[in-house]
DNA sequence: GAGTAGATCCTCT
DNA sequence: GAGGATCTACTCA
């Protein structure tokens, strides 16, 4: 199957939800110590920069952490949360607009053996890749990939002409962002209906 | 199966 | 010095 590597306009965007819908389905490679892995994207939140409550650059908030958010888009944003998870993000729109989308969960393509010597894990269950901390641990995605851009080798995003039935995507609100107030509530989160490595509940 | 506690460390105040 | 865009294991049922 051939693959295409998105190009930087794809990010760029003006519309986060927009490009958030149109990741799913998309392969996230990462080529880390000589060492490939690739998974579709079935699960994404959208992070709606100054003006959302559950951003990091909320009101335009400005720190060392996220200034790779204020970076044109198309590249990644990875930060440790809880002191144990490293969590992956693309930065979408243009410069000084901190838009990001948060990739919470892939379907394994490529790699396995590869995933399950950097999670510890023994058999490649559903919960290989599923859920944001997973992910990164299972794609080796470390801190400092922070400000990388997605036209690298080490780490990009492909179109492989993967379609899915319109049917199948599915938005909610976002998870674990309850402290956000009123946007904790708004549809932020996008998945495919059905797909056993989406996280949460899967209705 | 559902609910909860603990892990663990970087970042900002 | 507090807290976080989470995960796992353990308890209880």
């Amino acid at each position: 199957m051939k693959r295409k590597k998105l190009k930087p306009e794809f990010f760029r965007r003006k519309n986060v939800l927009q490009v958030a819908r149109d990741l799913l389905g998309k392969i996230l490679v990462s080529n880390q110590d000589g060492l490939v892995t690739a998974g579709r994207i079935v699960e994404v939140e959208a992070y709606q920069g100054v003006t959302d409550k559950a951003s990091h650059a909320y009101g335009g908030r400005r720190t060392n952490r996220t200034e790779v958010m204020y970076a044109r888009g198309g590249v990644a944003y990875v930060y440790l949360c809880y002191g144990i998870h490293h969590l992956f993000n693309v930065v979408t729109n243009e410069k000084e607009i901190p838009h990001a989308i948060l990739v919470r969960a892939l379907e394994p393509l490529e790699g396995i053996e590869t995933m399950l010597a950097r999670t510890g894990k023994k058999r490649a269950g559903y919960s290989l890749t599923r859920g944001p901390g997973n992910l990164s641990k299972a794609m080796g995605i470390r801190r400092q990939h922070s400000g990388y851009s997605l036209q690298l080798a080490a780490l990009y995003i492909a179109d492989d002409n993967y379609r899915f039935g319109k049917d199948r995507l599915r938005s909610s609100p976002r998870i674990g962002v309850d402290y956000a107030g009123e946007d904790a509530k708004r549809p932020y989160r996008f998945y495919l209906q059905g797909n056993p490595f989406v996280s949460g509940k899967n209705s």
